[in-house]
DNA sequence: GTGAAAGCGCTAACAC
DNA sequence: GTGTTAGCGCTTTCAC
């Protein structure tokens, strides 16, 4: 059923040795023009394909890059798909493959770093918390691994530049007059939104904007709508710009706005953090920051194969840089 | 650097053969504790992990379930996403693996089956049309394969009840008077869009509505804006039901009517397919169909180990079946 | 130019 | 209870 180089051999009378030099077009092997040709028509006729599960035990490589996420989100998740879809395209033109690891929740840290580093992929691009014990596992086996998005200590790492971002809104909100600010932040918050709350903060410092506690709102995940009371006091009658933490967020704060009748940008105005969302036909056009995850993606493989060749050839591992990329601003109707 | 069962043997003074048997919880194999104890801490001590590739190769299965697509999109698209994504969680709960499998679009299709059968999959979820070389040739080959979405001949398929979702459309706008129709569709017509065009027309020729060939409009991919001025003056003044082939479609030509000031649903009703599309703070609430896909994708995933396990045991393949899953109506503003 | 032999890390059949 | 042996299908010396 299944046909190996040796049933080629076999076929033509050669060694499987010989066969698997020829197939594989080996440069450094000259082979009579003859017996390729009635190598290459064996191997065509009876179907053969040389099985990459040998190839990778003897090599040591499998061309399968992971994609792991300690998050409880699969590709529908606006950001998810963004990465997932941008290392599809960056794993093609590099003939890799994108193995999207799906673990059990229920599995230890220990057993996944097995699962992760078992031979079947050559590295990892891996988008997690710092709070995760997977990650200090990861870090000390050395294993192949660049993260995305939200950095860890100590890990290569590709991001967006947060604070630009931020510096961006407010400054965008500053020109337009706004003088109250609050930034929407989930409970569990990843180390780039810390970077964008942070910068917020400072930001405002900057401009002569005291400190306030009442300005930073939790909200819970993308869920805005019951931080709307909260927000409205905080204003205090005038015109407050809400930063939230990525634009699903905003859409849900849109969504409870047009419901209570809050009038946007008005009485609030709005900015989201991603630019993820297709915009089109949505009821008001957000404004908000563009992260360019296309160009993130490119980049995270380009690291991940200079460490895992580097592992490969049993050099030293490049030293865990970040590399942060440029934003800009997306203008649209809510400031 | 990298640990084998032979280094954890060696620092236990036992044999390979008995440190795999004992890891690896073989229960017809009844060793001394004190042995296995010995053995689980020397591998946890020396950080051991068992070779996937090396367990793949001898035992003819990898655990990894590919994904193939011949359209370009990636998992942005609201159909791929929901597929990819749906498998992702129906995989995790199966302790398998989904690859994406990324092909540059230059290769042939012989490769491409070379690349899809090379052994690293166990089986393939496909979603292609009947017109791409491949599907012959991975017909032929035999390789556990199930098709989603788009059935194609002699395939084991998972497809959404198309006929009765469409007829369900049109049930829901004849109930509103409507009796002025038409089918905006695709240039490639893929066969559950051929189905969805099919039904419309049978419900129509159903309810003495007669044929009429400016009812069906072929438009560019999702792109209905174009199509605008030609369905008005197929309505003739009257109001008209535009069913589109997916949600993106229909949003596409709601975005059109805005901008030219068409009145919907007075003037024209619009009807999405598929539900995909996240509806919060769209500016209207399009009526369309629920496609299951998140139940596909474990139907899929079960026709697919079925296959699996009987090209492993040799046995013969199961008929090509094809699943349909129910839809239903999702109501909304656009009618 | 080509073949023989070893080995990647594991599993499984068979010894003892 | 545990060791020996023989592969899975390939790549890679090293002969000739």
């Amino acid at each position: 059923m299944i046909v190996t180089a040796k049933d080629v051999a076999r076929e033509v009378n050669l060694s499987q040795p010989t066969v698997s030099r020829i197939l594989r077009g080996d440069h450094k092997f000259r082979a009579a023009q003859a017996t390729r040709q009635r190598v290459f028509e064996a191997a065509q006729r009876l179907g053969y394909t040389p099985n990459a599960v040998a190839v990778s035990l003897k090599r040591g490589r499998t061309g399968i890059i992971g994609m792991h996420t300690n998050h409880d989100y699969d590709v529908r998740n606006d950001f998810l798909g963004a990465v997932v879809g941008s290392l599809q395209r960056a794993c093609a033109a590099l003939d890799l493959d994108l193995l999207l690891h799906s673990a059990r929740s229920d599995i230890s840290a220990r057993a996944l770093l097995g699962k992760l580093r078992d031979g079947r992929l050559d590295g990892l691009i891996l988008h997690a918390g710092c709070e995760d014990p997977l990650v200090a596992l990861l870090e000390k086996s050395r294993f192949p691994t660049v993260v995305i998005a939200d950095p860890l200590p100590n890990m290569a790492a590709v991001t967006s530049d947060d604070e630009s971002g931020m510096a961006l809104l407010i400054e965008h909100l500053w020109e337009r007059d706004y003088r109250n600010f609050a930034f929407l932040t989930p409970l569990q918050e990843p180390s780039s939104i810390e970077r964008r709350r942070a910068a917020f903060e400072a930001e405002l410092l900057l401009r002569g904007v005291s400190p306030n506690e009442r300005r930073v709102h939790v909200v819970d995940y993308e869920r805005a709508a019951p931080a709307v009371d909260a927000l409205l006091e905080s204003g205090a009658g005038q015109p407050l710009a809400v930063c939230c933490w990525n634009d699903r967020t905003a859409y849900n704060l849109l969504s409870a706005c047009a419901t209570r009748g809050v009038k946007v940008p008005e009485q609030l105005a709005v900015t989201g953090f991603d630019g993820l969302v297709n915009r089109e036909f949505m009821a008001r056009q957000l404004v908000t920051v563009f992260c360019p995850w296309d160009e993130a993606a490119r980049v995270a493989l380009d690291l991940l194969r200079q460490r895992i060749d580097a592992r490969l050839n049993r050099e030293a591992m490049p030293a865990p840089e970040e590399v942060r990329l440029p934003v800009h601003l997306i203008g649209g109707d809510t400031t």
